[in-house]
DNA sequence: ACCGTATATCGATACTTGTCCATATCGAAG
DNA sequence: CTTCGATATGGACAAGTATCGATATACGGT
């Protein structure tokens, strides 16, 4: 990767780094069908042993998409209330002709063979 | 990693994973905003070289994130026209409460510190 | 044909990360 | 207090990948 910045800032990179794993977004998906899982059902649902769910878990939690409750010896998650939301927000800012600040707009022009300029010197 | 498949076969984590860094990201938000992009405005928008740009334009086009249109020597780029609605799907299927199938809904049953049997039974 | 610009590919490198094993911590029960 | 089960943490390792420099390819213009 050699990125300089170790850990993402940008809050919508780090829901969408939680979520691109398979372990990841099978325990959401759980989560999702329950409202309540308790950690250890997770072992069963992914193939993967208890220390990597463990991990999956505190990675999950870390980027706001679960939330924990410990209840004696176990602990239970559910998915945290605003991630659904987070996500329709972040699809809603990709909608082709959609909801643009407006004054990014007339910023912006380029036609097809013409004002390549601002290209050019860019990398020449 | 260690993932024994080497590429993820579940069509949202690769959605999840083409979208799960701040550079291609950065490219996907610019070609939000603008429904056409070339492809050597990205080496600007986002401080890489040309050749991370191009490597990100790949992926991103393998995961069917953009599309590519070459115009004389150079190549304009658009957002897939579903992309929004992928996003927005996996969203919906993130609801709390929500769009479950309601035939699982009934073969759910976990309370607090009753009835916990199946979980002790999953480890022990 | 030749040259210059725009993209893509190749090889190398460094950093990230998913996984496991071993072990520590925490809470309940005896 | 000791023991046992559930969860978290630490260390190690393998695989993925983001990045760059150099180079190859594609296209247009001269």
């Amino acid at each position: 990767m050699a990125r300089s910045k170790t850990t993402t800032l940008d809050p919508d990179v780090r829901l969408l780094s939680a979520l691109a794993d398979p372990t990841r977004l099978a325990i959401v998906r759980q989560l999702a069908s329950d409202t309540e899982t308790c950690a250890c059902d997770f072992t069963t649902c992914c193939d993967v042993g208890q220390p990597t769910v463990s991990h999956h878990l505190r990675v999950l939690r870390d980027a706001g998409v679960v939330t924990a409750e410990r209840r004696g010896t176990w602990v239970f998650y559910r998915l945290a209330p605003d991630v659904a939301e987070r996500l329709a927000g972040l699809a809603r800012g990709l909608v082709p002709g959609g909801l643009i600040p407006a004054a990014d707009l007339v910023a912006r022009r380029r036609a097809a063979t013409t004002t390549t300029s601002e290209a050019v010197s860019a990398r020449a």
